[in-house]
RNA sequence: GGUCUCGUGGCCGAGUGGCUAGGCAGGGGUCUGCAAAACCUCCGACGGCGGUUCGAGUCCGCCCGAGACCUCCA
């Protein structure tokens, strides 16, 4: 079968095939958060993108070292000079140690992630562990004469790299020119050369916690340095994959590569991947807006906008119905189809098993395997795919009602295509459903169905209703078939 | 203001120069004691105005609307 993957690269704007620089070694880095606060949907997009990523390339046989960074010195807050460190403002706020906040909020962010069912990169490097490198990395470029220092701060000289290489802009599509004419002159801009000059090492005021000896003086790292300096560490100076949001394509993505170039002489990544931003019924989101929701929030139902709780499932599912170059707008009501889209999907995996073959089959099985992998294949085309997952789900029910048949050999096929597919590639797994792992729970409805079914057998349905009104009342479903009574939990 | 992306049926979301995306919702039917689930079936769309073409959601222009970046942000 042939397994062409094709990945949209954001620096030639189409399409390519993917070839590892080192197959079948395949280096992915992607930027992860900057922990001073909790994840929200805006952070669950890329993870979920670039774990579908990771774990197909895991599929295809491919040995993949993931590395996703922990920003833990944080950015800054307004601009370059005028700035606090993100991280040690809130410090001062809860008047915790600055690493305290880090601690608990980088925590929370893997629990969130594990409940997303995101797989744990290969590597989770934090810029705090990295100074040294990041040093080294600023020294270098300093030697290549892309870097000047003023007043104990180091800066990257635009201009010269422009000049003397002219791959300035070539990702995010910017010219000098326009750069020139449209940046904002902020306040104390005075030691760079040129406005759109950016930090590569920021000297640290008195007040400042979070600080570093250097060379240059007490400071921090400028906020594109820890990706250049951790992804050369761990993936070498030329490596596979580097995604992100598409917010960070300028100026962050830009500057990384000025950074590489300047330092390393070559262009770091191969495909530059970026997924699209989220927005909260049609609105973007943000803090001012009162729709600025956390995954907690939106796990536990807990804002105003939500008008209940979702599961990280649902979440996840929702996220795969659209493509990861879209935007996705999120609104109670697209949430809720998913859910029940969801659960009809993970319905039909249980169905699956209790097929019964016969001579023939009434779907071509084999094709539809081949269109999930050309979807996929296609820049990981996850919507087309689940168009054609759901096909199979129609024809597995089919089969299930008799209205369809199905070989032995298709069977088998479909019992290992779904659950690759769903559970490893797409990484959906069905809820936790604590109820049912209770044996005493098992038992008890087991008694109550049968005297339920004794009911009905004596054509008590007054009875038998009742039982199953009150199970409702609890979020209990049941459900009458010829093969007996099944029951689930919502 | 500059650069760029997008505008699809009640909702969400693919696709693409000519052939049903899919999910959810709604109508009708089958099954069931009744439900639920499932199955069958129907409904229904390509922001507006021009243009190119035998033929355009699909290409081009303009307009309207939304979003991203330019400034911390996933």
């Amino acid at each position: 079968m042939e397994k062409k993957l094709y990945i949209y690269n954001t620096k030639t704007r189409k399409k390519e095939e993917f070839k590892p620089i080192n197959p079948p070694h395949v280096g992915m880095y992607v930027c992860g958060p900057t922990v001073y606060g909790d994840a929200h949907l805006g952070h669950a997009r890329p993870a979920v993108t670039f774990d579908l990523v990771y774990r197909y390339l895991l599929h295809l046989g491919y040995k993949v070292r993931y590395v996703r960074n922990i920003t833990d010195v944080g950015h800054l807050e307004h601009d370059a000079d005028e700035g606090e460190d993100k991280i040690a403002k809130k410090a001062r706020l809860e008047k915790l140690e600055p690493m305290e906040i880090a601690q608990y909020y980088s925590d929370r962010y893997h629990q969130n992630m594990d409940q997303l069912n995101i797989k744990h990169p290969s590597i989770e490097p934090r810029a705090s562990g990295h100074l040294i490198e990041q040093i080294e990395m600023v020294k270098k470029i300093i030697d290549a004469g892309y870097g000047y220092e003023k007043n104990g701060s180091v800066y990257f000289d635009v201009n010269k790299f422009q000049r003397e290489t002219g791959k300035y802009g070539k990702l995010s599509g910017r010219v000098i020119e326009e750069l020139k004419a449209q940046t904002r002159q902020l306040e104390g801009q005075a030691e760079k050369l040129n406005s759109y000059d950016f930090a590569l090492w920021k000297n640290a005021a008195p007040e400042h916690i979070m600080r570093w000896p250097s060379p240059w003086g007490e400071g921090f790292p400028g906020w594109h340095m820890e990706c250049s300096a951790m992804s050369s560490k761990y993936l070498g100076e030329h490596f596979d994959i580097h995604g992100g949001g598409m917010d960070l394509l300028f100026p962050h993505h830009e500057s990384e590569i000025a950074q590489s170039v300047a330092a390393n002489e070559q262009e770091p990544v191969e495909y530059w991947m970026h997924n699209n931003m989220i927005t909260i019924d049609g609105q973007k989101m943000g803090k001012s807006l009162n729709n600025f929701i956390t995954l907690n929030q939106f796990i536990n139902g807990e804002h105003d906008f939500l008008e209940r709780a979702y599961s990280s499932m649902t979440i996840r599912f929702f996220m795969l119905q659209a493509h990861y170059r879209s935007p996705l707008d999120f609104s109670n009501e697209a949430l809720q189809a998913a859910e029940k889209g969801f659960k009809k999907l993970l319905d039909s995996l249980e169905t699956l098993e209790q097929l019964k073959p016969a001579n023939e089959s009434t779907m071509d099985v084999k094709s539809l395997r081949n269109r999930f992998y050309e979807a996929i294949n296609d820049d990981f085309n996850t919507p087309v795919l689940m168009a054609h997952i759901f096909e199979g789900v129609k024809y597995i029910n089919s089969v299930a009602d008799g209205h369809a048949t199905i070989t032995e050999e298709d069977l088998s096929i479909l019992r290992e295509l779904f659950p690759e597919f769903i559970n490893h590639i797409l990484g959906l797994e069905p809820e936790e459903e604590s109820g049912k792992e209770n044996e005493l729970v098992d038992q008890l409805m087991d008694t109550i169905l049968e005297i339920r079914q004794q009911a009905r057998k004596n054509k008590d349905f007054k009875t038998a209703d009742m039982i199953r009104d009150e199970l409702q009342k609890l979020n209990i479903t049941i459900k009458d078939s010829k093969e007996g009574t099944s029951w689930e939990i919502e």
